[in-house]
DNA sequence: CGGGACGCCTGTGAGC
DNA sequence: TGCTCACAGGCGTCCC
């Protein structure tokens, strides 16, 4: 599931509700990808602070509240969502008895019960002292440019382009130059910006990189601003589904007509993943 | 260093 | 109905 506008979205709806809230009990399910890094009763106590996204992890930092043991740490959760994971967040008041089936992170607060549910477990919530201390240092260390980043400029997408001999979407789903983009939207910003996603980045001209940088933000804004694509699992914090799925103009569309000129889209497998195109809209 | 394959898990849908 | 198989939104790690 969760590409940039999804992590993007679970940031946006979790903020508001967890922002001060106390953290009164952690409770751990199944092992997700990596340990949590410390007890899980250490956080009791602590706060939480403003949200943060970075490509698409998520940054929950934690403050020792006012009454906070003097071993309370200072830190926050780093949290990712993997393949499958959603965040949840059901306030006070609401019943809530029981983890529900794949909820392996329940966090209880004094406003409500954040809970993260990931059926595959490939997503993780780990402890770290900040986001430029290890491990979250060592997780962020590769990635590339935020879409949002005015670093990002065409001519530097560009010249990163030049220098990978990959196929295009390789280096798109890569996410070492921009990141972001998962398998959805890499498809569907090749498509916008009429690029054969087996074209090799180096070979891309000056012109084509730009219609491309441009079509990756463009898919990215409109995916967010639908709120994610929700093809099984994800859910905004409130439990609200997206509306991408149902612009995907290639993903998910193989031997379907093509929206713009009706030739049957195309399906290739591309480092073990899943590519969908329009064999002539989409040019090498 | 770039590039490619693997593996982590569970669920689902297609085909037999 | 029940079984097997292919496949699924990500990414760190290991190998060449």
């Amino acid at each position: 599931m969760p590409e940039l506008p999804e992590v993007e979205v679970t940031r946006q709806s979790l903020a508001p509700v967890l922002q001060g809230a106390r953290v009164r009990r952690v409770e751990m399910g199944k092992p997700l990808r990596w340990p949590l890094g410390v007890p899980p009763q250490s956080l009791v106590g602590c706060v939480f602070g403003p949200l943060a996204r970075r490509g698409k992890y998520l940054w929950l930092p934690l403050h020792p509240g006012a009454d906070a043991p003097l071993t309370a740490p200072e830190g926050g959760l780093l949290v990712h969502l993997g393949m499958s994971g959603s965040l949840g967040f059901k306030p006070k008041g609401i019943a809530h008895p029981r983890a529900g089936l794949h909820e392996h992170v329940r966090i209880h607060t004094d406003r409500g019960v954040l809970g993260l549910t990931d059926p595959r477990r490939f997503g993780a919530v780990v402890w770290s002292a900040g986001l430029a201390q290890a491990p979250a240092a060592k997780l962020l260390a590769g990635l590339g440019r935020e879409p949002d980043d005015p670093a990002l400029t065409q001519a530097w997408f560009h010249e990163q382009l030049q220098r990978r001999r990959s196929p295009v979407k390789q280096v798109l789903l890569a996410g070492d130059v921009v990141v972001g983009a998962g398998n959805i939207y890499a498809c569907e910003a090749l498509f916008d910006a009429g690029i054969d996603p087996r074209t090799r980045a180096h070979r891309l001209s000056r012109p084509r990189t730009a219609r491309l940088l441009q079509a990756v933000r463009q898919t990215l804004l409109r995916a967010l601003a639908l709120g994610g694509t929700t093809l099984r699992d994800f859910r905004d914090v409130h439990g609200m589904s997206g509306g991408f799925q149902n612009q995907a103009r290639v993903y998910g569309r193989e031997a379907q007509a093509c929206l713009r000129c009706a030739t049957p889209i195309r399906r290739v497998v591309q480092g073990q993943r899943s590519t969908f195109f329009c064999p002539k809209c989409q040019k090498r």
